[in-house]
DNA sequence: GATGAATGAGCCTTCATTCAT
DNA sequence: AATGAATGAAGGCTCATTCAT
């Protein structure tokens, strides 16, 4: 019975994995120019030398932090149910996966939210990741009013107020509680007229 | 008749606050970190000792910028309305003037927005001055409920619903004439039975 | 009767030539890159960031010392006698100016030649320097053979002839005293037919 | 019959040349210091572990460079033709071999101008090379006095107007067109009295 | 008030060298 | 022999801050 065989590039792969996921609490933390080198090498038990034969600098860090947790894929995924299932149905699943993706996310959620502030780069990249979450989620609702279930609107904006104020409800410290009320105000509105209870 | 007095607290108070607006626009460009003291005497046309005239340190400076250019009093004009106005007429306008708001204050979001990812302190400010305008709004909308003209519903949220959504499309490139749909969606709802003429 | 007057950009100047002559000193004696800024503040007793307010970098301060240290003119002077004075008069004089000059700037000359080896740039500036030096007593030696004190011939060669001995017999350690033998042969030849005792 | 064997010492031989010819561009190109240890080995598609397999340290390889590529020996060969051919006959010969042999050597001569200026051991490595050479040719010409040809004079003198002009002619960019200039002056003299024809 | 020389701590980065595999 | 991960000591450079003038 041999050791488990682990090839030199997994022993590679691992320790950069180390060193980008500590790099990503650390720049969460602190803010990428508050995080040292030497910060990352003692959170990962190295030398801060040994950082530079994984990246070239730490600007390449920050890149390779973006590469690994960038989550445009889960978010696309949550935030595009079925199209035969109702929204009434499923509007509340979708924000309560898309706020627990935000929480399990949140780390990464503060970094490019803060890096993208000054970095013009990274702020393409939030903001199409913003975006490409809206429209995602802006296709099903269209799918929703062809199917007679909603009635014909921007549906890109009222994709709009049910994800952003998940975030900023996330980033501001409010109740999860509330995100039940977001599917209800969207689905009736909150004129009398319309009311029905 | 003597010439226009201008005592040397004026002269003082004025260079301040030259060095507070050159701080904001260096802070959100650049970052605070980034930015350094001699870029700010730079951008004044002093020499770099003489920040230390009026400032401890550039985290009094920081502060100083907060003080100056927080517009929680503003943001709480724009988003509280006569009570005995009705929605439908003036949330349009609420939504609108919001928006001017957060582009004459752009600066300033960007900055606390940064900062307050990493510094505790200002996060609870910027917490404090969401909720704030959010609660200010929702006391608006509370106020139509109880006129009978909106129905009983979580007004907080619905005041999230109204200006989150602003704040983000701000951010992220969104454009200024979705700001109707916006108030519209959260007066009518999405759904086809609600119906809406 | 005050005290003599030292302007701020005497003193700024002092203090940036002091930081040259020392930097001249320690790239001459342990190489460009071996020589730290450290050294170089220590050599000075002030701290290491100083250097950055009178340099904006250690090439740019290598350069400073270029600025300051070069010395084609006084190689012209050195190298071009009044046209009316004889060689034959003449040749030992320049010789042991030459000489001398390269004693006085060994440091400067020891430099030069090391990072021209390596930077195309200083290359260029110490062969400049080294063909205008070999012209300028060219155009003196020109003038006697026009003067028909001396034979026709290619000029620059003699003074070449003159001049590179002089330098390689300064960095290989060769004395003083072969000076004079130098001119001997170049005026004479070594030819016995065209011997003279 | 075996394939022709290559033995582990050759095998090594090989390696350790390679590497050392590899180290004498480098240190020529970029100077000793800026070349790199990884330079060398990428340069060599070897790990930089390597090197050390074969040199103790840097500096052993450098000197390991001096052993190989030293060419005192084919200097002595090019500066001391036979005794009985007249130097009328020899010496453009020798001056032209000689400026071949530099050019041939470029790399080497470089390195050693370079680090013979900062490094005290090489210094004198260097002077003595160049000392012998001249001495050398030295011999040469003392025997063409004692044969008749030449008029009695210093003769390790006029072989430094041989030897010199021509490297300092080689590394400030001269012509070879004047290498029998260098001889003609040095054999018949510039003055006109010694006349030649 | 205003200047700018001076400090000193600390950061990013490089690199010769070692060593387990 | 060969690899490349790992180390650790510097080195160049920046910058908030102080202080004499």
């Amino acid at each position: 019975m041999s050791a488990p065989e682990i090839s030199r590039k997994d022993l590679h792969e691992g320790r950069r994995n180390q060193l980008i996921d500590a790099a990503l609490s650390l720049f969460a933390e602190k803010g990428y120019e508050n995080a040292t080198i030497k910060d990352l090498a003692e959170a990962c038990g190295v030398a801060a030398g040994l950082v530079y034969h994984y990246f070239e600098s730490k600007e390449d860090l920050l890149l390779s932090v973006f590469e690994r947790h960038g989550f445009a894929a889960e978010m696309e995924r949550v935030l595009l149910p079925a199209f035969d299932r109702p929204a009434s149905e499923v509007l509340l699943e979708v924000v309560h996966s898309y706020y627990d993706l935000l929480v399990e996310r949140e780390s990464f959620m503060r970094m490019i939210i803060r890096e993208s502030m000054t970095n013009p780069q990274l702020e393409e990249r939030w903001t199409t990741m913003c975006n490409t979450g809206v429209q995602t989620l802006a296709r099903y609702l269209a799918a929703r009013v062809a199917a007679g279930e909603l009635r014909a609107h921007d549906t890109e904006i009222s994709a709009r107020m049910l994800t952003h104020p998940v975030v900023v409800l996330r980033l501001t410290g409010g109740s999860v509680a509330q995100l039940s009320s977001i599917v209800d105000c969207l689905l009736e509105g909150i004129n009398k007229k319309s009311g029905q209870g």
